[in-house]
RNA sequence: GGUGCGGUAGCUCAGUCGGUAGAGCAAAGGACUGAAAAUCCUUGUGUCGGCGGUUCGAUCCCGCCCCACACCA
């Protein structure tokens, strides 16, 4: 059975945009995390670890291996890994970082992390306003610096985890992913995406695919254009994911086109095992 | 044929009152513990269209030529 580590394709709305597995696919083979949520829950990579660890404990009674397929760095370190604890934060904070560094700028949100919290000011990603807001919301919320937070060591998992990643040479990659977008516009990416316009602020929406086709309606880009900044966008992503993969020393990497070298592969990892 | 405006990094363009040039995007590499298909960081030598002239020195001024666009015939 599988366990689906995709940050976009747990949402039911999200079907082309986000290459979700066909019907048949899915009913051949139980999945879970797949079209399970819907884009107005706030789903995240904490949300994944604690869903992921309970789902694989059910799993556990009746497979002896089961598979997580997916390309979210984070919610595969979540579940391998583990997060460090980190008391839920009040929503009206949250928002109201949002809106202030909305309203005042990166300067703004800067010179609130030097004054509550100076130890991150000095360590942290402060260029990075997603991070800095993250380091805010804690330190306002908790009273507590999120590098308290931070264990620095890895949990304990009580079963054996074996990693294969999936590889091509950069042009057959690109290739891939240029037919990958022209079928779905084909299958209607346009309409899946007119069709969620009243929810495009949402984070589950902050998607390539689903952005540039938002420009587009817009007015403010042609479809040809708006077609290939999302192929443009895929390619960065997919160099995103190699970067983040490849760091992964317990990776053992095959070409994407071997099938049968992937089934050879794990058959013997398991046995080794 | 005439007039005008251009020809500068892979693309779009800025600039140098004459001392051999810089942004955005792309590309390449990287980071990343509650937005992660997100977010952020690093990296820019290119006959400054060609040939001559002026000058100590020209991508910048002058002449001719080539190319593109617009308008006029």
């Amino acid at each position: 059975e599988i366990i689906s580590a995709d940050s976009r394709q747990c949402f039911k709305e999200l079907k082309i945009g986000v290459a979700r597995p066909s019907d048949e696919e899915l009913k051949e083979i139980p999945h879970y995390f797949i079209a399970s949520y819907s884009i107005k829950e706030n789903i995240n990579a904490a949300f994944f670890e604690q869903f992921a660890l309970q789902k694989k404990e059910e799993l556990f009674k009746t497979h002896d291996i089961i598979i997580m397929v997916g390309g979210t760095g984070l919610y595969i370190k979540a579940f391998c890994e583990g997060l460090d604890e980190i008391p839920p934060i009040d929503e009206a904070i949250r928002k109201d970082i949002i809106k202030n560094y909305e309203l005042h700028g990166l300067p703004w949100l800067q010179e609130q992390v030097k004054t509550k919290d100076p130890e991150f000011y000095k360590v942290g990603e402060i260029q990075n306003p997603q991070r800095s807001m993250r380091a805010l919301e804690v330190i306002e919320s908790t009273g507590k610096s999120i590098l308290a937070f931070r264990k620095n060591k890895k949990a304990e998992r009580p079963f054996n985890i074996i990693k294969i990643g999936l590889e091509l040479p950069k042009e057959e990659l690109h290739a891939n992913i240029n037919s990958r977008v022209d079928k779905m516009l084909q299958d209607g990416l346009v309409e899946e995406v007119s069709s969620l316009k009243d929810f495009r602020d949402v984070n589950a929406l902050q998607t390539v695919g689903y952005s540039e086709i938002y420009e587009h309606l817009d007015g403010r880009m042609s479809l040809v254009t708006a077609v290939e900044e999302i192929k443009k966008n895929t390619r960065q992503y997919a160099k995103r994911q190699m970067t983040w993969f490849k760091k992964d020393k317990e990776i053992n990497w095959v070409n994407a086109n071997q099938t049968g070298e992937i089934f050879r592969m794990v058959q013997k990892l398991v046995q080794s095992d």
